[in-house]
DNA sequence: CGCGTTTGACCCGCGC
DNA sequence: GCGCGGGTCAAACGCG
């Protein structure tokens, strides 16, 4: 756990150094040094939004922009031929989650931030775990989650949920491994497990997480043919925490978007900097969660491009992640929240499976 | 009544 | 083969 961000495999998208954030163009993704160590760190990255304002995602995305607009926006050149997809390597993780455990790997950032913040605003972490990728690793990954789901897998989503619906028993095609559709998860520090996203979700399951106090809920897409799902668990090292993981894409628009609130410039995601720009001085924006949600769409080329990136950079021990510091508003809250965020969350849980390495970095 | 949540049962893959 | 755990289904229920 201790370690490495040296084995190009070892994947570690919650690592990431605030600092660099500020530096680089992009305010989302960071491939600097890893040293979220340093809670102090994360004032640099507060400083440059105080107020937690940024402008929405989700308008931004919501704008005609396509995700090989957004790719190169965010500086993802790097090809995305080479598919790194971090081993989930069952019997690591599961050492290095005990390790981690026993280690009270809270990580530092975690636990000390957490209890720094108990107000508990809104901020999130996030990183992207390709699963759809197609590689070896991928497979290895799959396998861990037992790719259920058979009907999407069958009937190519959006078309055959219904009728597969029937028959769960119908393993017609079992052998054909269900296809996971590309996840996405992030971290957010919220009191709401369901953050707004802009999206309508039904709930259509919840699980008792092991090692956890926390249940994981599923929801899903409520609009037709969407096939989105999200799963919402929080972090038990850091009750705070939410973790977010999104899987598939959206075939529709954004309902929040539809309704009208934009005006979203586009143009804010056309370039980094400017996005950087925007959120920064927009201060009437709101950088939500969902933004993720909007991602998804370009997941693949997004993931494999950060993946690609960070094999490239190891050295530098990249990390791919998304974050930001949220305002979510939420009907539950009559104020915003507003919230540093955590890096490095330790979770055992969703975050495992998506980003195998994420519990063996926090050690320095 | 429509929509969303709850919740127990069920399915399925994996490890032992 | 069995048990475990993740994921999903679907009936029951709640709410506006």
């Amino acid at each position: 756990m201790s370690n490495e961000k040296k084995n190009p495999y070892q994947y570690d998208p919650f690592d990431y150094n605030p600092h660099e954030i500020n530096r680089t163009s992009f305010p989302f993704f960071n491939y600097g040094t890893p040293s979220i160590q340093d809670p102090q760190n994360l004032h640099g990255f507060e400083s440059d939004h105080p107020n937690s304002s940024f402008m929405s995602f989700t308008d931004c995305l919501h704008g005609s922009m396509d995700y090989n607009t957004l790719s190169r926006a965010f500086d993802m050149s790097c090809s995305s031929s080479e598919v790194i997809s971090p081993p989930l390597d069952h019997e690591n993780s599961k050492n290095q989650q005990a390790a981690a455990a026993a280690a009270g790997v809270g990580d530092h950032s975690v636990g000390t931030s957490t209890t720094e913040n108990p107000s508990t605003p809104n901020s999130s972490v996030s990183s992207s775990s390709n699963e759809a990728a197609g590689s070896h690793e991928h497979e290895d990954s799959e396998k861990k989650k037992k790719e259920k789901q058979p009907k999407v897998a069958v009937c190519d989503e959006a078309a055959g949920d219904e009728e597969d619906k029937s028959k769960k028993g119908s393993k017609a095609k079992k052998k054909e491994k269900r296809q996971r559709e590309p996840r996405f998860a992030f971290l957010t520090k919220s009191e709401v497990d369901h953050l707004e996203d802009g999206y309508r979700w039904r709930k259509y399951g919840q699980k008792a997480v092991k090692n956890s106090p926390y249940p994981r809920s599923y929801y899903r897409c409520t609009t037709q043919k969407c096939v989105v799902k999200k799963r919402v668990e929080r972090s038990f090292q850091d009750p705070s925490i939410v973790i977010t993981t999104y899987e598939g894409q959206h075939n529709h628009q954004c309902p929040a978007t539809l309704r009208g609130n934009l005006n979203l410039n586009a143009v804010g995601m056309l370039s980094p900097n400017s996005l950087l720009t925007s959120a920064s001085l927009n201060g009437s924006a709101r950088f939500q969660h969902e933004f993720l949600t909007q991602f998804l769409p370009m997941n693949n080329q997004l993931q494999l491009q950060l993946q690609s990136r960070h094999h490239q950079d190891d050295h530098q021990a990249s990390n791919s992640m998304i974050y930001s510091n949220l305002v979510v508003p939420h009907p539950h809250h009559h104020q915003q929240q507003h919230q540093r965020q955590q890096l490095h969350v330790p979770d055992y849980g969703l975050l495992q499976d998506l980003v195998p390495s994420f519990g063996q970095k926090q050690e320095p």
